[in-house]
DNA sequence: AAGTCTATGTATAACAT
DNA sequence: TATGTTATACATAGACT
């Protein structure tokens, strides 16, 4: 936006990268603080950098984290509505041994999630942790939808 | 950012209004997008207004929502360990009405998520539901945090 | 390595059409 | 209502310190 036009910082060493990215994510959320002011909207930012665990966020990261983790309750809510049923009929059948199957299935898919390295990464970003060290995405997931510009529909 | 610093969109008729939402929002995505690009990072973008169900959302929706919904993982692989715990605790037991009571508690609790006017509202929201017509929030957990600006740890 | 400067690119409020 | 123009404020890459 001066002088040249910045288009692959890959070609910088990383102090000027992190100046830049400092100085570009201030000024993101200086607009978005603007923005927020000037039309009455909330606004959250979140920012991932490949190799850092914790996320630059704006504003309200518990603004997201709370809808989104509301949203997941609904998810769960429907996984245990699963779980019940089928405790309901492990009940029916009196089977010991079944039931403990039923437990081991759950135990193992709590380990599942355990070892995955995005719920670990995730865990550690969201969690307020430092120290752990993992790869960070690798596409998965991300950078779906269309053009990545849905409004609402009212 | 011109002639005048800020203004205060709440003397403009709805229409002017939407026309600077839009096309600051629009900016402030495009800034988004150049970041992006340039640091090499990944950007989510969550703008709610008042009075309206579906987000404005940019980029990466998913990205936010796949690390929140492992986060809430998370949460639930917590919960679901002490289900467990207090499963095994009542096979010993060998008790079928505590049992009976364990499910009860279970089913309750789903309820209770479910007549939450704020998850209503938020499946609405991030299960691209519309027709549904909610107050949306009201300050509940939003807006928290110190400076609204924080920065990770490495 | 963190702050300042400056030339130039952008964003946008107010108009104009 | 949408699009274009203009004047001014803002953003920022690079240089300098």
């Amino acid at each position: 936006m001066a002088t040249k036009r910045l288009r692959d910082t890959a070609n910088y060493n990383e102090n000027v990268r992190n100046s830049i990215l400092d100085k570009r994510v201030t000024s993101l959320f200086k607009k978005a603080e603007e923005l927020s002011i000037v039309c009455d909207v909330e606004v959250a930012i979140i920012i991932f950098r490949p190799g850092k665990i914790q996320p630059i966020t704006w504003k309200s990261p518990s603004l997201a984290q709370d809808v989104l983790t509301r949203y997941l309750s609904f998810i769960e809510f429907k996984r245990l509505s699963k779980l019940v049923t089928h405790e309901d009929y492990l009940q029916k059948k009196v089977d010991k041994k079944e039931e403990q199957i039923s437990k081991l299935e759950k135990m193992n898919e709590m380990e599942e999630s355990i070892n995955d390295p995005w719920f670990i990464q995730t865990i550690a970003t969201l969690g307020d942790v430092s120290g752990v060290e993992s790869a960070q995405k690798e596409g998965k997931g991300v950078n779906v939808e269309d053009d990545g510009h849905s409004k609402d529909l009212d």
